[in-house]
DNA sequence: CGCCGTTTTGAGTCTAGTCAAAGGTGGTGG
DNA sequence: CCACCACCTTTGACTAGACTCAAAACGGCG
């Protein structure tokens, strides 16, 4: 299969201060089925495309754009017509009710795809805000859509990006829908580990980007809930956080939680 | 605006026995935006589709299938090659963890579609099964695909019926995330209003085709928590509910619990 | 008519939310 | 470079809402 390198598969240490290094290759979302996958850390392209293909698909990508953190990438009823990938950085994406009560929906890093939600209205539905310095793709949707027209690889694999985020938004609710506090942060600590190591990060020391609060709304608790599980995982010997520095101790135990 | 009316525009009593009319003519996924659309009693094919078009999404769909209440139509890795709407009768769709716990992702009914969560592995990533006994359209995916290769308003729709099934689930995680036991039991009894006038039938007064317990895992709460929810309801004078016969006595009241 | 699955209701428990206060952290400007 | 400020995080005490367990009522079906 023809994939793109994202990074070279050594850890670098985690930027405290914020800055992640950026790689210029991350030519188009990342298809991650849900929280099974332990993809290796390649950036699929298109199953069987040819290198013509890649070609064209740099072309409808060369726009990027920087988005100052807390600042929006898009807001909700923002006219749709580009889907966007990470370049460096991360983004949240959230989406309010009428009476004011925001969910946070996702977190997106390197290599994911922010925007899908808007093809079906024409409309952006949800707010995506830089959590810190952000750089991302722009893919204008016309000229991907005439790209997958001409190119069934790419087509396909479009696709399976969409059905992808399908699937993980399930696997979202079942968190909602049936985990303990515990577990939501347990799982939501195995998931960002899963996602670091396909980005060739260390899967077991890595720093959030989000506050407690972004984590507790995602999640579906509140941040002072989402303190005292940190707290109760490193009692038992689980992970060892110092704020947003993050290690997974005992990833077995965590997953067994 | 070309598009298949799907009933007539009278509201035939629910028939409490469980079979409901059977209507031939829903001949694709309807695409409902959210919770907010209140769309007419149509369901819109393809924005600008042609009699021709018509014709060639007519000749994919040609086979249909019954499933028997509590029998699946597919179910959690059995191997993608079809999606499908629901002609008749209605459906959960249902996702399971590893340690056994499960979650109703979603419920569909007439003229909404079933199976998109298996384009992204090629395998289905959770189970159907009809709450009653049912019928659905079976699209090949293959033939689909090329057909949207050649019809771009039947591509473009199908790019919105994707993108309509991640805002609906993103409003999902919101109600999961978010809301109150008697907040989740009036949403989603909203929620369901607003389909059942969609498929002609009465917004206020309608028949329930799945258990408390089967609400109450797709709202995330348990089946007490529904019935003192409906209970509570009753009590406000907000609904009149007996067993699975609804009645939404006060609809602006209830979506402002 | 009786059975089984479903629904309702009650009483007690426990998890997570709320409110409050103290302790950290990082960023900015002097 | 340091001090200050704003924001974030942790922890505690108390409360509220949902869960558990239990039992009775209901409803559909053979």
């Amino acid at each position: 299969m023809l994939s793109v390198q994202v990074k070279p598969a050594i850890y670098p240490a985690p930027a405290a201060s914020g800055q992640q290094a950026r790689n210029p290759s991350a030519a188009f979302p990342h298809y991650r089925p849900g929280r099974i996958d332990h993809s290796p850390p390649a950036v699929p392209v298109a199953k069987g495309a040819t290198l013509l293909d890649l070609t064209r698909l740099q072309s409808i990508i060369c726009t990027t754009r920087k988005v100052k953190r807390g600042n929006a990438l898009y807001r909700t009823h923002d006219p749709f017509d580009s889907i966007y990938t990470v370049r460096a950085g991360c983004f949240k994406t959230v989406i309010t009710h009428r009476d004011g009560k925001e969910q946070v929906t996702g977190f997106q890093f390197m290599g994911e795809a922010l925007g899908l939600d808007g093809l079906c209205t024409e409309r952006h539905n949800c707010d995506a805000i830089a959590l810190e310095d952000s750089e991302v793709s722009v893919i204008r949707f016309a000229l991907l859509a005439s790209l997958c027209h001409q190119v069934s690889s790419i087509q396909h694999h479009f696709y399976r990006v969409l059905s992808g985020e399908i699937v993980r938004e399930s696997s979202h609710m079942m968190m909602l829908g049936t985990m303990s506090a515990e577990q939501r942060v347990a799982a939501f600590l195995l998931d960002l580990s899963v996602r670091m190591k396909a980005r060739g990060y260390s899967p077991v020391d890595f720093y959030l980007r989000m506050t407690r609060e972004e984590m507790g709304n995602y999640l579906g608790i509140k941040l002072e809930t989402v303190s005292r599980m940190f707290s109760k995982l490193q009692k038992q010997g689980l992970v060892d956080a110092h704020g947003k520095q993050i290690r997974i101790v005992n990833p077995l135990g965590l997953s067994r939680v």
